[in-house]
DNA sequence: ACCTGAACACCGTTCAAGT
DNA sequence: ACCTGAACACCGTTCAAGT
């Protein structure tokens, strides 16, 4: 009978035994609360309170702990969305491509290291390929032909797994004094630029240059793409 | 004088003084040759002929070496754009935005590394405030408000700049009889893709699932975006 | 002003060895 | 079957020292 005694002990009472599943969990983990830069496999095998060799017993090596978190994410996206499925409403597939899409979002969100480790892998898991596969469903239950619903998924990109890399990532230090400075030193230079946070300015003293709201900006291209793509579809 | 007798020494007969211009210059050159994961500091220095500490004399570290770099990419850029520039046809701002994205594309196209690289930088350089400068007048002189201007760079993401980061990257490898048989087991689990590849595989029995064309698919969704961002200009 | 040697704190990974 | 110690070949980076 194993003592009940001190619960104050380093992480568990008795380690549970390793296994990849426990190792894949203990990863993510430390790319949520740490990044995925802190994601070694000594930082992973000290938190697994294990000697960092032990691990390759488990993984082949670190590029497989990067896959299998990638999996795991994926996993979790297709958990939450069969979870959403409605009863997949006939007529309107691009409601069902819209909430199925932000729903992936949603649970991106929650892991923002997946985007960079998912783009980063090169061997598709059967977790994307479900659903992509779930993706083409619906495409095919809106009227889509096989080869427009093709040319669908690559417009979406990483929009259908429900990220984009913004290549403008302000950061939260854009300091109001300082950009608005470096502002007039770019008058001349980026006149449209300059032009257009004049006008942003105006409309929101506040804002600054991150004044953008990413999920407005998400939704907007998507819908901007699902749009075009019934555009296309109906021959409109 | 310097002896001009044998030309076959390491690189060059008398090195030129190291300089922060050179540097970057070889890392690029590193990254075209050997991939991005070989641009390392030691290899740097030693493509330079130089110890590795002595390039801490020229760039802080090697974040700013990676800086540097996508800057070169960005500068190659522009001029390239400059170089194809029209005189603005007036009313058809989407020839010349399609034009410019694609020499873009162009570019990138020869440096493989560097959307990935560009994606990782946080701070914005001067170089891509002044591309995307340009894109907001083609914009404006097609007669968008600075409101949907913004929303448009926004739509277009990575694209704006000539790439996308593909999701599925079915390298050349993609064996006939590998993938043909991986289809008949996935026949179950994955109607639609298989459905999707039979089609295709009927259309051109030479094709496997690396038959998609890349500049076929960025061409696709760039008019796909600018088509529907015309529709929003002009309110139809 | 420019470059270097020696050293530090980290990586991922192998391999023979322990239980 | 599962875990480890010691070691290897690599990183980026520092700091005091050379010319």
């Amino acid at each position: 009978m194993p003592d009940m005694a001190t619960q104050t002990e380093p992480s568990r009472e008795r380690r549970a035994p390793l296994s990849r599943e426990r190792v894949l969990e203990t990863a993510v983990a430390i790319a949520d609360e740490s990044g995925i830069d802190s994601l070694t496999m000594r930082h992973l095998a000290e938190a697994l309170g294990v000697e960092a060799m032990s691990l390759y017993y488990h993984v082949a090596n670190k590029e497989a702990v990067l896959d299998g978190i990638a999996d795991v994410i994926v996993d979790e996206i297709n958990q939450a969305v069969s979870r959403v499925d409605q009863p997949t409403a006939e007529d309107d597939w691009k409601v069902a491509m819209r909430t199925r899409i932000l729903t992936a979002r949603e649970v991106l969100l929650e892991h923002r290291w997946a985007p960079e480790v998912m783009e980063s892998r090169t061997n598709v898991s059967p977790g994307v390929i479900r659903y992509f596969d779930g993706l083409l469903g619906i495409f095919r239950g809106g009227g889509f032909s096989y080869d427009l619903a093709h040319h669908a998924l690559h417009a979406l990109g990483s929009r259908a797994l429900g990220f984009t890399q913004e290549l403008f990532e302000p950061e939260d230090d854009a300091g109001d004094e300082e950009s608005m400075e470096m502002l007039e030193q770019m008058a001349g230079q980026f006149p449209h630029l300059v032009g257009m946070l004049a006008e942003v300015v105006h409309d929101d003293p506040d804002s600054t240059l991150g004044w953008c709201d990413d999920q407005v900006e998400f939704e907007f291209g998507l819908d901007l793409i699902l749009d075009g793509l019934d555009r296309l579809r109906t021959g409109t």
